[in-house]
DNA sequence: TCAAAAGTGTTTGCAATACACCCATGC
DNA sequence: GCATGGGTGTATTGCAAACACTTTTGA
């Protein structure tokens, strides 16, 4: 390992001169899966100090020539190995201690990711990967604990007024998947004709021709989501509630 | 001015020996007034460069013993002149080119002013504050435009379920005025009436013996905003909805 | 034939909408 | 008196909640 000694008279132009990545500021991803009808969070074992082995959020970060939401995405396929997922900022963490021994401020996205559409990959900053339940979180260190919460509750809100569950379900699903989709995540449970009715109406679902298999009941007929419908009906002021 | 030349061997040991701002992180401030029943948003004119002598938003840098909602209210408070200002995060913004020269990034806060309690000062780095309709802005450097729509499309968002409209108009107001806040930043008219019912069911508003003076029609009733109340509301799961 | 979930039908009550209408005040 | 906004009353409609019911499938 080699160390440089740059002459600099500010940050500014030592920044410039820098290739390689903006220090004080990281990015985090809070990943989000569904499964066995329970909303879970992507965690990695820490391979570096601080907090050596301890499951945390994975993150990275931010290159020079890279804006933050591509450092989000480029941590996110690391870690997934799956492009184009869906992603969005959930906002800046900045307490002063809240990493020890140096300033640093993070960016936060959250990613939802559908069932089986990932690959979880071992990074050189981790030894290990695992979804954990929300409701069952191991201890995690720095701020993340309060990361997950606000994370957390910024999808129960975005859920009721964008249709983004989807993005946690396979591409085709029956319409109990769907509810206990709000279900779990909610807290609550729905009338099931009520539930489907309040779907329906929206026109937001293709019903396929395929039907469940293996089942220990009447199979029941499988949806997907009709993302280019939802797109014209939102141009025309239709407005997505949950 | 004096030039300081640093030996560095990277930036981490570099932050930690200075004790000034975290050098590629700004904050800025989008501030939101209520006035003459239009939405208007307090711009800076800047005093440096670049884009000197043009309306921006307020903005600074963070400290290195500061949090980043803390450097977000010393903004605001240099602006205003005004504590305790409602402030929330609405993210950071990070695009490799947004600002011109070099690399920042800036998280930006959003805020709520009453009209009349403020007093815009004259800060260091601007010559002059006003504020602007958000229906008619200025042309504004860097992404700041970008900014104030995002900006604005939270707020509007937060008003349909938080009751924060009350932070845009004075201690006491009559019901039509904030029936007109509404209409004003959703850009619809609502039924006089059924406002009024909708409003008064939440229980949210203490009414107050006092009335309107000097308008040339019926003077109307004041009230005033019952937070206590909506606390412990919530706290029963009561959901503000509008 | 039973369990379990799919899926339909129907009643009920509340709440949003759309108006019609009267009240108080300043000019 | 009249313009302006304050404030009340009421019929209508749509929708969400509640729940009873039939259908289909595998074991």
């Amino acid at each position: 390992m080699t160390i440089t000694y740059f002459l600099c008279k500010n940050f500014h132009q030592f920044a410039s001169m820098s290739n390689d990545i903006i220090d004080p500021l990281s990015v985090d991803c809070v990943i989000f899966g569904f499964e066995d009808a329970r909303l879970k969070v992507l965690l990695y074992k820490r391979s570096i100090e601080p907090a050596f082995g301890v499951w945390a959020l994975p993150g990275g970060f931010i290159r020079y020539d890279e804006n933050i939401a591509k450092a989000s995405a480029r941590v996110l396929e690391e870690v997934t190995g799956v492009k184009g997922l869906f992603m969005e900022q959930l906002g800046a963490f900045g307490e002063v201690d809240r990493f020890p021994g140096r300033r640093v401020i993070t960016v936060v996205y959250y990613a939802l990711v559908k069932p089986g559409q990932y690959n979880i990959n071992l990074g050189p900053n981790a030894s290990d990967a695992d979804w954990f339940e929300v409701k069952k979180l191991p201890d995690t260190p720095f701020d993340h604990s309060k990361i997950i919460t606000s994370a957390l509750s910024r999808l129960r809100r975005q859920l009721k007024y964008k249709p983004i569950g989807f993005n946690l379900l396979p591409d085709k699903f029956p319409l109990l998947a769907l509810q206990e989709l709000y279900e779990a995540i909610f807290g609550v449970d729905f009338d099931k004709p009520n539930f489907r009715r309040k779907i329906m109406k929206m026109n937001l679902l293709i019903p396929l021709q395929e039907k469940q298999t293996g089942v220990a009941h009447r199979s029941a007929r499988l949806y997907k989501f009709d993302k280019s419908r939802y797109d014209s009906l939102t141009e025309k002021g239709f407005i997505f509630e949950m």
